[in-house]
DNA sequence: GTGAAAGCGCTAACAA
DNA sequence: TTGTTAGCGCTTTCAC
């Protein structure tokens, strides 16, 4: 009891191709024939089937999406941007959650083939050898959003970490702080973790002419329960601190989170920083000092970056850096 | 230069049927032939392509879901829960972010439609008569997750938000607290505004015989800002309240940040609790209060109903709802 | 148990 | 301009 192509057809009085060309180049089409069609297609309320047209034409306008999890406010909000900028295209965004799993992933990446996905971006998960062969026998064309590959030519598009933590580190110092410690992310991690932290230890180096990282370093999983777990064994190894740069805008409210329960004053008596300027840094108390990652358009580009390559072939930038920038808020003190 | 069925049936010397077979009903196949095309898909890497499947099939495991922003904290988590319920059926999740327009909403079922999605849920937003027949002429299965109907019998998901609200008031007045306060969604809204105003106001009434509530009640739009001014607007017209329950923990927060400024206390000289328990709920300082909605349950269920829907024919239960819990953490005040 | 053939709904030559 | 026809890659009778 469905309706296709051929019932509008036969109501029409024209042959299937002349319905079909109606849909796809309605210029080549008599007018009053065209507009006949177009009545009963509104008459029969019918919708051409996608998958037969997919069949045919190799493309689906579907794009899978890898991300280790949409409730994660970073996440969902770079998928925001996928979104707008994949319906700007027309086409679709199919969610998978990996969970940093790898059979997962490769489950996912299975059901996105047979679906005929036109492509897939895959996010904030370091690309591993492995992963690149996966991606390389796949066929399909990938793109990484808030991540990307130094070994392997993978179309990407993030933030320039490095760059951003320097300019974190000099805008604390610029404000008086001299005593800087740092949460950073799991060392294993080589998009988010690594990175921020050889930036700090390299800015600590040139403008303190300090190495004793073991002091003033600790290590959480991005997370607000790390960020506390961290700022605990920081401080009590560490008392001189006077400001704690976090990795992660959730570990650094888990920082905050730790110092009002001891009673210490942020930003009075520590000042504290983050990273993403995720929706919940305007939030807290108080509001949160950060270095904001454009996540909307880390997501939107991703996905435009991917439909270029769909139509050229190639992406017309392989690693696209995009600005960061500093959010002053109230969670850091100029103590000038 | 993709590879069919029919390459896979070439070097296996067998039909393509017997491929077919290996694929649908491995039983039906002598051992040594499916072996062998087992085989040869895996040395062919073949994937067998899901659109001709669907087309025949009238199945295609693929599910819409309409919300109305992917990054809000609520909504992504009640995603959280879908994904993982279509996961575990073999069916992927296309997200359609409606931004509550109606001619985006429109637009994109027509495109869920000729994708042959085997249904879609519908989240957040009220179902007027309007969508109603839009639902109706589409002809596919639907389920309401975190809304219902009343007037339509369409199957849904969700939690008993009068039930929460009285919950909620029983709770506070168990603390102590008589003058109690609260930040309403919008009374347009009949899934989260008008229920649990309706709920508060007769609270009211039977507890304290009181009725006058536009010198308790503020309205916001369930967003920090519109909390933060509804807070504003509460604490200049009525100074006597002890305690502000909010239809959100968002507006909860921004409750809390106006007070904050204010340099009132919460919970010292002002209680406050929230609606949801999302996860800045105990990322916060003071952490909140809340009635915690089972956000991923509701996802997780309304899936769960909706493949239901396509076995049997219909939901085990027209209009489910889910247990809410009250969660005591430290924004609310025992001042007994 | 296996293969041949029809057809799912559509597009794209090719003719007319 | 329009219609006829051959597939797209697969499943599923229906014979054998």
């Amino acid at each position: 009891m469905k309706i296709t192509i051929r019932d509008v057809a036969r109501l029409s009085d024209v042959s299937i191709s002349t319905v079909s060309r109606v849909l796809n180049s309605p210029g080549s089409v008599k007018k009053d024939k065209r507009e006949k069609v177009l009545q009963t297609i509104k008459e029969l309320n019918y919708h051409p089937n996608a998958l037969a047209r997919g069949l045919i034409n190799k493309r689906t306008h579907s794009i899978g999406v890898l991300i280790t999890d949409v409730s994660n406010p970073f996440v969902s909000e770079v998928i925001r941007g996928m979104e707008e900028a994949a319906h700007k295209m027309g086409s679709n965004l199919i969610i998978c959650n990996t969970d940093q799993n790898k059979e997962k992933m490769i489950e996912y990446l299975r059901v996105l083939k047979e679906k005929q996905v036109d492509g897939f971006v895959f996010t904030s998960e370091p690309v591993s050898e492995e992963y690149h062969e996966i991606f390389q026998e796949l066929g399909l064309p990938v793109v990484l959003a808030a991540t990307h590959s130094l070994e392997y030519d993978l179309p990407s598009v993030k933030v320039d970490d490095e760059q951003a933590v320097f300019d974190a580190v000099d805008f604390l110092i610029k404000k008086g702080h001299t005593q800087i410690g740092m949460i950073s992310g799991p060392t294993w991690d080589p998009i988010s973790g690594t990175p921020r932290l050889f930036a700090f230890k390299s800015a600590m180096r040139e403008k303190f002419s300090r190495t004793d990282f073991e002091t003033i370093v600790e290590y959480g999983s991005f997370t607000f329960d790390s960020g506390y777990t961290a700022m605990k064994k920081l401080h009590e190894k560490n008392q001189t601190i006077t400001t704690v740069f976090c990795a992660s805008d959730e570990m650094a409210l888990g920082a905050m989170s730790y110092l009002y329960e001891k009673r210490i004053s942020v930003p009075d008596d520590v000042s504290v920083m983050g990273f993403d300027n995720t929706k919940i840094a305007k939030m807290c108390i108080p509001k949160l000092t950060t270095v904001a990652q454009p996540m909307y358009e880390i997501g939107y580009e991703s996905v435009t970056a991917l439909e270029q390559t769909l139509e050229d072939g190639q992406a017309s930038q392989l690693r696209k850096y995009l600005t960061h920038e500093i959010i002053e808020r109230e969670s850091v003190k100029d103590i000038n």
